[in-house]
DNA sequence: TAAGGTCAAAGGTCAAAGAAAGTCAAATAA
DNA sequence: TTATTTGACTTTCTTTGACCTTTGACCTTA
């Protein structure tokens, strides 16, 4: 927790709280934490993505500004945009599966175990295979899991 | 003794005492013992193994670190039945594979729903691979999916 | 007064440099 | 031989700064 953008990230989320949006300056931001102000834009792009259920709004110009806003979705709404957002590619890496993990977990879709036993089973350590195919080969098990998790709700709940 | 590798696990097993976690800086350990930064992996690789009890994480990039874990069982308390059925083979069938699930299941190590994610990752569906390679990686997944549990036990849950 | 011009104040982008840690194989020591 | 030590090279993540684009307030000028 040495760097300035966890730091930053840990700010922002304390002070968004439960609310869905946080209006700020960017220039104002990086000079209350001395930095550069393009590190904003690292911490709100490697941050606050949609991944992770963030999407972030702005305004250039004089007056400008930027909203991060807070996503929240139902599972089912969950489920359709990730799989979808999964679909597109036909890769995915560790990093961006991890996010998808973290987000359904804060959605309460899955449980914070369950999302480190996935992320485990993606893990690189896991997947003991050639890099090309190793992330065809992830994007598929975790294809696997979420119509898992769908079928399993259907049943239970 | 007297070589620097076993100088610098008594001085982690030293600094850790009791507690479970430990975090430290790569370069400045090395620097510390004026050793070569890859000592210290190598250090971490041979003594912190999963079999002695120990989980290694680790974050590169600026502010990066590395955090030794330890197990409060190690594997083969935890699953030696489990890993000895297993480890005959490099490989093994989902058949098996679901078997032993079960069986978890029924000791209560995971939850039905824990076991079901674990094998739908575990089925041959998932695990688009040659089918040479196929059991060697399940049981891989396997055997990574039994770590992250042992960790997630030591831990609060 | 309407249309357009000017300019400073935002925010955006991107690539280079920096800061860790990881890997691997050759050299050395026990 | 087996275990250790080293260092060159790689990968990942962060930080910074130079340059780009957009916007709105405030002019001109017909």
């Amino acid at each position: 927790m040495a760097n300035i953008s966890d730091i930053i990230e840990a700010f922002l989320l304390d002070t968004m709280g439960n609310n869905e949006k946080l209006t700020l300056s960017r220039n104002e931001l990086a000079s209350y934490f001395s930095c550069a102000p393009s590190q904003i834009n690292y911490v709100l792009t490697t941050r606050f993505t949609p991944e992770r259920g963030y999407i972030i709004e702005s305004r250039r110009g004089g007056g400008g500004s930027i909203t991060v806003v807070r996503l929240s979705q139902t599972p089912e709404e969950a489920y359709g945009e990730i799989l979808g957002t999964v679909n597109e590619n036909d890769g995915i890496s560790f990093a961006k599966a991890s996010q998808l993990l973290d987000r359904m977990c804060r959605d309460a879709i899955i449980s914070e175990r369950e999302s480190e036993i996935v992320k485990t089973v993606l893990s690189d350590k896991a997947l003991i295979a050639p890099t090309v195919i190793k992330d065809r080969l992830r994007l598929n098990i975790l294809k696997s899991v979420l119509l898992q998790l769908l079928r399993m709700n259907g049943e239970e709940d």
